[in-house]
DNA sequence: GTAACTGGATACTTCAAGTATCCAGCCGCA
DNA sequence: TGCGGCTGGATACTTGAAGTATCCAGTTAC
C-alpha cells in the first residue's frame, strides 16, 4: 500500500508518518520506483505500537525509538526483556549533586537503604541499574522533604510490587514468536503502568472516600 | 531573607525563581519597599516540593500550579485530598475519537467493562472522573493492540492497586495539620508513585533474571 | 555617594514534536 | 503522448513548554 493509505488506514497524519520515517521510529517501505514505496501490515502494526507508546505510554519520540530498537534486537538475543526494560525511560531523573558535602551523605545513606532493601527481598540488581539510582534519588529527595518512608514501609511497597510484576510476567508467557513476545512486553511494561497507575489512584479515592463517610457521614464526593 | 539567599538556600537559579513567582508557583515575598521583599521559610519549603513535583514527579509546570492550588485549598475544604488527587495529571491522555462508527462500539465495550470492574470491587466513582475515562481509553486501545486483559487480569491488578492504596493512605494519616497534611499528600500522591513504579521494574528484572536462569541457567544480567 | 543588589517586566533561547512547502518523479487515464 | 494528481524526500516553518538573559528604576550597605 502506498503512504496515503497507510494513513488512512491508521488515523495517523502523511506528515507525521514521515516524520517518524525520519526519525527512524519505522522502517523504510520496500521502495519499487524513485517516487514510490510499498508498505505492508507490519507498518500498519508498528505505527498502532508507535502511537500506543507516545499517547498510552507517555514516551517521548526519543525513548520510543530505543524501545523500538530493543524489540528489533529481540529475535536474535535471549535478554530482550532487560534490553526494553532498561530501554523504558525511569520515571525518576537522577540529578547531578548540588552541595557539594552534605550531599554525599545523604546519598551515601539513601544507597544504603536501597542496598539492605535489595538485599532482604534477596533481588539482585547492579549498582549502576537507572532503577536502582532513580530509587537512591527518590529517597534522597523524600529525606529532604521530611517525607521519609517509615521503617518497613518500603518492603511492604516493595513486596506489592513484586506481586505485580508476576502478574505481569505472566501476561507474557505463552508467546512464542519472539518477535511477538517483544512487543506484547513493550506494551506491558510501558502502557499496563500507566493502567495500574489508574487503578491505584481510583482506589485512593475511594478509600479517601469511605474513610470521609465513616469519620462524620459526609457522603461529598471528591470535589 | 532575600531571593538570592532563597537561591543559594535551595539551589534554584535567581531567574528561575522568578519565573516561578510569574507563574503562580509560588506566592510573592512580603514587599518591604519598591524593589525589595522578604521571603521567609514557607518560601524555602514550597520551592523544595515544586523542585520535587518537577523533577521526581515530572508534573509540568502548570500540573504543578494545579496541584499547589489544591495545597493551599486545603485548610479549608474537606475534600482536599480527592481535589489533590483529580488536579495530578493523568498518566492516560483520553484523545478523541478516530473512526466514526466503529470507534463508538469499542468505546462502549471498553466502558462497560470498566463499569463491570467497579461494580465488583465495589468503587464508586463517577462515570466522568478522568481516571475513569483514562481507564477506559487505555483499555480500548490495549483491545486494538491485541494485548487485552484476560478475565480476572485487571481484577487481579486492581486488588493489588487497592493494597497498595491502603499503604498510601496509611502513610498520610497521623499528621493534623491540614496544610501539613495537604503537603505530605501531595507527596506521597505525585512522588510515591514513580518510586512504585522503580520498585515493579526491578521485581520485574529480578523475575526475568530468575526466570532465565530456571529455565537454560543462563544466569547473563539483562543487556 | 556610589557600587552592588533587588523586584518586575519583557525579550530571547532551546528543545521537542510535529506541519507545511517544495520539488522532481511517476501513475493512470484520455 | 500528454497531463493532473499523487508520491518520496528534503528542507523550512510553527507551536508550546521551560527556562534564561537583559533592562530598568529603586534601595541599601559601605
Amino acid at each position: 500500500m502506498k503512504i496515503s493509505e497507510l494513513s488512512r488506514r491508521t488515523g495517523v497524519p502523511v506528515a507525521s508518518i514521515k516524520y517518524f520515517l525520519r526519525q527512524g521510529l519505522l522502517p523504510a517501505g520496500r521502495a519499487t520506483a524513485a517516487t514510490l514505496a510499498e508498505y505492508g501490515d507490519e507498518h500498519v502494526q508498528r505505527l498502532r505500537l508507535i502511537k500506543a507508546l507516545t499517547t498510552l505510554g507517555g514516551l517521548s519520540i526519543a525513548a520510543t525509538r530505543d524501545v523500538l530498537g530493543a524489540v528489533d534486537q529481540a529475535d536474535s538475543s535471549e535478554g530482550a526483556l532487560g534490553a526494553i526494560s532498561y530501554a523504558l525511560p525511569v520515571p525518576v531523573a537522577a540529578q547531578g549533586a548540588a552541595g557539594p558535602e552534605e550531599e554525599a551523605e545523604a546519598d551515601e545513606s539513601a544507597a544504603a537503604e536501597v542496598a539492605e532493601l535489595l538485599a532482604t527481598l534477596e533481588w539482585q540488581a547492579p549498582d549502576t541499574s537507572p532503577h536502582v539510582l532513580g530509587l537512591t534519588a527518590a529517597l534522597k529527595e523524600l529525606r529532604r522533604l521530611d517525607a521519609r518512608y517509615g521503617p518497613g514501609e518500603l518492603a511492604a511497597y516493595a513486596a506489592l510490587a513484586e506481586s505485580v510484576a508476576r502478574l505481569d510476567l505472566e501476561r507474557a508467557v505463552g508467546v512464542e514468536d519472539p518477535v511477538a513476545l517483544a512487543e506484547r512486553a513493550v506494551i506491558v511494561f510501558a502502557i499496563c503502568a500507566p493502567v495500574f497507575e489508574l487503578l491505584r489512584r481510583l482506589a485512593q479515592e475511594n478509600q479517601v472516600r469511605r474513610r470521609v463517610a465513616g469519620a462524620d457521614a459526609d457522603s461529598t464526593p471528591p470535589r
